[in-house]
DNA sequence: GCAAGTTAGTTGCAATGCGAAACTAAGTCA
DNA sequence: TGACTTAGTTTCGCATTGCAACTAACTTGC
């Protein structure tokens, strides 16, 4: 008999909504291939689903089935309905709220920042729900918020530390949850973007790659197995003082040559200063490396140092991908050949190479972590 | 309708069978709340493996169930008969074949030492041969041979690199399986150690734990995930040439600092012998660092790196378990402030302590990490 | 030493979920 | 238009499971 559908979705019911959610249309066919079960299972399961909406039959297309195209019946791809639902990312920087609107997909739907009035917990809190309350005036159905912050938070919703912010052990989630209704996820913004990248971006097909950030700080994010984030310190970003010995500075803590001390955009900036005589901006100071050898020195050193960094992940966590990501890239990219030369100086001459992605991001990519963390937690859950 | 048994195991049988090796004698109760299924159920897979033999029950035991001991049905335990069925297992060193008998359940039973009179692939294999034709003489029935060894494998066969032997591309596994009539695996050493402390050793309840060897040379391995080994180039040990910045070494690709030009016994006495301008050996080297500053100072030095060492891998590769072993794990003992303070520096100071376990390691341990990883393909499976 | 209590293990029953295979549907190609 | 190809459906029967009533094996108290 037919069994009908009861949320939370449940064994294959579930597996089929996840699978269609992650990889796309599919068709009944490649589903029960892909699920492992037959046809006739795949049917029944996906009857109630249809039926109730939560999947959607989109046109019928032929398979090019590997020889001549397009033979026999086509091939009926089921897809979720993604202009019903959505879900709210934001992103809380010290001095601005990133939020957008993404849907079940995670795909960007509407984005806007809003200056924050003040770093007080209830005043954030406050400003938060005014915006969600905006994004959904259009008539669009939230059904979710992901809120995401540099700083170590404790179940989806305390925030234990937050240096940027000032915050300590404050209950962000409870705060939102207080002036909403809406289930509301709150999370460490680097562990975002590594779920952001892990369920629909770069790493979809990945079930062990690693995330490194650059930009005002250093963030590291290790997938390994079934979905899981790993590390017993969640969100606190044991890679900022990694020891890379190079470029002799000295960071907030005191370590010479570490990763925050030669790779943050502020280290960059302050080390210009000393050379240049002159304060100058990132993009300024990569531009100027095309002509001026001190600033060509320091960006070269930099890149050679984040390359080591790269090689040590690889080696230690052994990763079959890297993203590299953050603001700071531009580094990396403007410096391809040092990076890379940091990297192979580093690695054994006769391990595989690094599949290493570079990506641009924007404040809107890391608002989207946050509504992917929503999506993560609410809808694929588990 | 009860079902037979038939070999190898599947679904529900497989899942008891196994879980009986690995976590020791178990009554169908705790089965059935381990495996989450029904206690009916239980008995109902457990009869036919029983009737097979493939199980015993033990004697009953009363359950001091938290509060007044032993009221009610005692339990009846099924564990598995280990004295029916043997695992080999051999590690191949540059001098000499470590070999031993155990249990399924990977215990030790017997071991024994042949000195290699040849390097010579097919000199090695018969070498091998001959001594499992002796060990299984006694009347003991030897169900598979596990042989592992420094260097690259592929395909649990075939030997694509083993500098220390001077072998590369040496299908090891196809000359034993030539000469005798056994389920043969070959594989890495490090990596058959992990197996070993993974299944049957420290790391058994975890499924997230890193292993560093110390000794000729530096070694590493880690698990993430269910079961799974990871890394893309399986034996190649990406963490020889960690650089740790210390000491000044060089080591034998030209590296200055690095994991191998501090810690492998060779660069401990090379050093010693600079300092002290005599040969020393290992032992006497840690003998005398308890008078001979000098001494002190080498170990002390290498002891820090160490923990230089353990805490990067703690800080990428973030494991909730570090096991520290291999021949050189008394530089670690012998010096647990210096290496203590290795990790600290390097470890931020609001992460979890590491849990880290120093296991001192005989060569027969060495080669029971070949006999589990034997178990492991043949008996484990999947 | 026997009844009452407690926990482990077994069995009968009904429901469920699944695969195999025959079947229908929807297209192409000559 | 009919032969062919591939996707999706339906019917049938079977294996597996949980549930709940059952038996088995023990302790404790009288």
């Amino acid at each position: 008999m037919q069994q009908d559908v009861r949320l939370p979705l449940e064994g294959l019911q579930h597996a089929v909504a996840i699978d269609v959610l992650l990889h796309g249309p599919l068709s009944r066919k490649q589903l029960a291939a892909r699920l492992g079960v037959s046809p006739g299972t795949l049917t029944r399961v996906a009857g109630p689903l249809l039926e109730a909406g939560l999947l959607v039959e989109r046109a019928l297309v032929q398979r090019s089935s590997s020889g001549r195209p397009g033979i026999g019946r086509p091939e009926e791809p089921l897809d979720l309905e993604l202009g019903r639902d959505f879900y709210v990312g934001v992103k809380i920087t010290e001095n601005t709220l990133h939020c957008v609107v993404t849907t079940l997909r995670a795909q960007l739907v509407t984005e806007i920042s809003r200056s924050l009035a003040s770093l007080e917990p209830s005043a954030v809190a406050d400003q938060i729900t005014d915006v969600v309350g905006e994004l959904s005036e259009e008539g669009r159905n939230i059904r979710a918020l992901g809120v995401s912050l540099g700083g170590q938070v404790s179940r989806n919703s305390l925030v234990l530390e937050a240096p940027l912010l000032g915050w300590s052990d404050v209950d962000l989630g409870a705060l939102l949850k207080d002036r909403m209704d809406l289930p509301v996820v709150v999370d460490n913004d680097v562990l975002s973007l590594v779920r952001a990248e892990r369920w629909f971006g770069a790493a979809k097909d990945s079930d062990h790659f690693a995330l490194i950030t650059i930009g005002a700080g250093i963030g590291y994010g290790l997938v390994a197995g079934s979905g899981i984030l790993e590390g017993p310190d969640p969100g606190l970003s044991t890679i900022t003082h990694f020891p890379l010995g190079i470029g002799g500075g000295v960071c907030s803590q005191g370590h010479t040559g570490c990763a925050e001390s030669l790779l943050t955009t502020k280290a960059l900036l302050s080390r210009a200063r000393l050379a240049l005589d002159e304060n100058v901006t990132h993009d300024e100071l990569l531009a100027l490396a095309d002509t001026n050898p001190a600033a060509a020195s320091i960006v070269e050193t930099a890149a050679y140092g984040l390359g080591k960094l790269i090689a040590s992940v690889a080696n230690l966590a052994l990763p079959e991908k890297i993203i590299l990501t953050g603001d700071g890239v531009d580094l990396a990219l403007a410096n391809r050949e040092a990076l890379d030369r940091g990297i192979s100086d580093h690695r054994n001459r006769r391990a595989t190479p690094i599949d290493l992605e570079i990506q641009t991001v924007s404040f809107a990519e890391w608002a989207r972590g946050a509504a992917a963390t929503a999506i993560e937690t609410f809808v694929v859950g588990r």
